[in-house]
DNA sequence: AACGAATATATGGATATCCGAATATTCGGA
DNA sequence: TCCGAATATTCGGATATCCATATATTCGTT
């Protein structure tokens, strides 16, 4: 059954956290990483997952992979997206990741954007309305 | 986290095609297992895992075990319950099953439901709006 | 108390999932 | 072309999940 592989995905706490905050604008991997405190492989692996079921797309820019919640996201990923919102209230470890986001993104913004090449920074606009970066 | 219960609750074919026949109105172990087509240990263990989510809620009647969505779901189940719905179009393994069910309760209303004791009639009756039977 | 019907649990094996560590790949720059 | 940064994949082991079968429990009836 398709609807189960949705499920399957749901089903892991990294990947409900990458959800919750690519919800709020796109992030490369190593951002991701570093945002929810866990090694490059395991996020290249379940980003793996969300892609093989749609949830999430990915663009290469350079070197930098950039994650976004996918385009046309199916009827029952668009609905716990909507679950996900909700949840941040419950769920400690949501608002915690957005906090840390917010501050990781800051700290790109200050530090380095100004070096990055013209198509990182095209990309930032791009994604930036209505958050900061990409990255 | 509390969340990928329910989640997990979600990633099995078996408790999917359960809450999909409950959304219609409750049902008992043995017909629930008669619809589906699996063994009665098999929704034995599945319906524990529902229960433990408190998706579901069973009524001891005599010696049936009569089965019901919970009364007041959380917002993941609710909204989850609501994509099931909406999925008996693509899914037609749940258009099947809700077909059997209709076949079943005809059967068991027009078999022997003269004979029940009155306390199981009073379930029906209490079940049975506006779907006919909970056994 | 003994029986039968409906339901629940225990057991062991097959399969799937997740992880960390190591390794491979990709790509731009020197 | 060689290097380094970012990302992807592979591998082995630990754990979880699912199943079928067998057995236990519950409860009304006789």
């Amino acid at each position: 059954m398709k609807t189960l592989r949705v499920y399957r995905c749901l089903c892991d706490e990294t990947r409900l956290r990458i959800l919750n905050l690519l919800l709020e604008g796109p992030l490369c991997v190593c951002h991701l990483a570093g945002i929810l405190g866990v090694e490059q492989p395991k996020i290249s692996r379940h980003l793996k997952a969300l892609k093989e079921t749609r949830s999430v797309e990915t663009e290469r820019c350079f070197n930098w992979t950039i994650c976004r919640i996918a385009e046309r996201p199916g009827p029952v990923l668009e609905a716990n997206l909507k679950c996900l919102q909700d949840l941040r209230a419950e769920e400690p470890v949501f608002s915690r990741d957005l906090e840390m986001r917010a501050c990781t993104i800051k700290k790109i913004t200050m530090e380095c954007c100004d070096d990055l090449p013209a198509r990182i920074r095209e990309v930032c606009q791009e994604a930036s309305a209505p958050n900061p970066s990409p990255l």
